[in-house]
DNA sequence: TCTTAGCACTCGCCCTATAAGAGTGCTAAC
DNA sequence: GTTAGCACTCTTATAGGGCGAGTGCTAAGA
């Protein structure tokens, strides 16, 4: 449907745009490398394109920008993956450099270090902390009528909560629960706990424990509570920097969306696997409109994964995200093997 | 020094000021309730507050606006505190509407509630958890040669790290050495942890285990990493509303500063105890030149304190902000006294 | 038929000029 | 000591002109 050089045109223009920031002209462009022909057949080829909808104009006698249905069919279609210069392939290794056994600092760790690359926001979406499995329960008492739970997990994260305890309780009580607890707990992942504490313990308590009761259900509340996101942003000011964004209005509810939790889902879509972009008015929110959005997936483990976000305006660095995405979810998904396998 | 007439034309310039982001004018002062003189005087009078520094003019011909020495003079001599109005009553004391057992959700929710209600940003230093008393540590083993160690203290609050074990450990061992940590370093500060570690255990392990060197220096490694400061925000954002920012770089830098902990101190001095008002320069930070910051202390159970900071522009609401810091402060003394007499 | 040089035309941007409006400082009168 | 009056200053808004970059169209050339 487009002619060998009006993909040429449609490429090296949006190439100029997300690197200028400024509309292209036809003389603009004659002049770039590997253009052979005239700045008037580039004003043909131009207006064709922007009949077809891959180019727009900011005003009548201004250069052109692509469109999104533009950035759409350059990504799909003109995008040349090229090799990372090795200082990136550097920096990302940084990130795994001193050998860390944690994997929630290693997800912190590369969403700073991917913000920095880029300049753009970056979120990474850790492992599903539901799906954790019980390693250890433990309830610590800390005064006469108050005790922390604790909750550890196969992957080493540490959940705890304050709870009430009835007054007066004998500290036996609470070791004889810990002690069942444990017998039928563990191994059980953390999204089941909460019907598993019913259906099996729940039983065995009333036959061991006095005043079970009590105890019981104060402690089931605490662990019943909503658990923290596994979210880690790196960058999130540095949409401040960009100079497709000067509305501060926009600013402020592009910021508030991304930090608020609820919207994750609809900035990253869970479940997808691979590499996906979206480009302005194909995100969900309607304050996305003017950003792009590349997400990957990585593997965490070997049953679970997570996802990398890189947030930006429409005239994103897209070549040199997709790689940078592309190497990192690789790595990353190595290095958290490694730490799984251990 | 200052005439009767001059405290309360500098005070309502200041209050017209705060109130309207406008410079005010004399004609403009003129027509305010209270004010018996004509204009003229009003032009002349403040023609003297201008000399003596406590107002300046944007430009030859504008209104005037309160400069900084003018902001403190308002602050130390003609701030009339009222009482909160109903509504921020009742919103403040929502916060411990429901009983939450933990200190750190509690001062959450006040750095939430606060930035609601003034509009600014709030930031919200929780005790020191160096000062935290180990109630019990423990270890859980995750893999062969991985561990969690758990420090779980007086006030609920749990630390927790991974940290590699050497492979093949005897289990017995671990639990060897959980137990002398045990014995020997409850009650012991979290500050003192590290020195207390190597004085009193080692020589006690190196009697008991055998090869206790390894476990040890990794766990040592573990426990002795910097903490997770006690910091809490409300209301990041809420400078982007504020008309008296408009300059991206200015925001971005004043964003920045606030969100680098190490800045903190300088932000909110330490040991400051009551409520201290820092305006523009007096600020330790030159990113915060623009801003006035509100501090105020509050104690957290009989010994420790924690401090309240509001972050605004220069043009202030102070009369309001230190009301509700005064009541907050109270309010939330109070309620941790509760949580930590338990 | 495709390509291109030429040219009129269109905007955005910048600079300037002008008028209106708000406010000041000074003077002189009360 | 206070105030009315007035000239003056400076900001803001509005309009016009010139410049530059860019377009679309036409007609000539390959």
């Amino acid at each position: 449907m487009l002619t060998e050089r009006q993909l040429l045109i449609l490429k090296v223009t949006v190439d100029d745009y997300i690197q200028s920031a400024q509309p292209v002209g036809s003389n603009q462009l004659a002049k770039k490398s590997g253009i052979t022909f005239s700045s008037a057949t580039i004003r043909n080829e131009m207006a064709d394109l922007e009949g077809m909808g891959f180019l727009e104009k900011t005003h009548t006698s201004s250069g052109r920008i692509p469109s999104e249905r533009g950035y759409r069919y350059y990504v799909d279609h003109l995008l040349t993956p090229r090799p990372l210069p090795k200082e990136d392939i550097i920096q990302l290794r940084s990130i795994f450099e001193d050998k860390i056994s944690e994997t929630e600092e290693v997800i912190k760790r590369s969403a700073m270090i991917l913000s920095e690359l880029t300049n753009y926001t970056s979120i990474l979406l850790g492992p599903d902390v539901r799906r954790h499995i019980v390693k250890k329960l433990s309830i610590v008492p800390l005064t006469s009528n108050s005790a922390v739970a604790i909750i550890v997990t196969d992957s080493g994260h540490v959940e705890n909560r304050v709870f009430p305890i009835p007054e007066g309780l004998n500290p036996s009580e609470i070791e004889k629960m810990v002690n069942i607890l444990n017998e039928r707990l563990i191994g059980v992942s953390l999204n089941d706990l909460h019907t598993r504490l019913e259906q099996e313990t729940m039983m065995i308590m009333k036959q061991h424990m006095e005043r079970y009761g009590e105890l019981f259900s104060t402690f089931r509340q605490a662990v019943i509570l909503p658990r923290e996101k596994n979210v880690y942003y790196g960058g999130k000011l540095n949409i401040l920097n960009q100079p497709d964004f000067h509305d501060l209005h926009k600013i402020r509810s592009l910021m508030d969306v991304m930090e608020e939790s609820e919207h994750i889902p609809m900035i990253i879509p869970v479940g997808n696997q691979g590499l996906h972009i979206r480009i302005g008015s194909e995100n969900a929110l309607t304050a996305m409109e003017d950003c792009s959005v590349i997400t990957v997936s990585y593997d965490i483990g070997e049953e679970q994964t997570g996802s990398i976000a890189i947030i930006g305006p429409k005239r994103m660095d897209y070549k040199r995200i997709v790689s940078l995405l592309d190497t990192l979810s690789g790595d990353l998904s190595k290095e958290l093997n490694r730490i799984f396998r251990n």
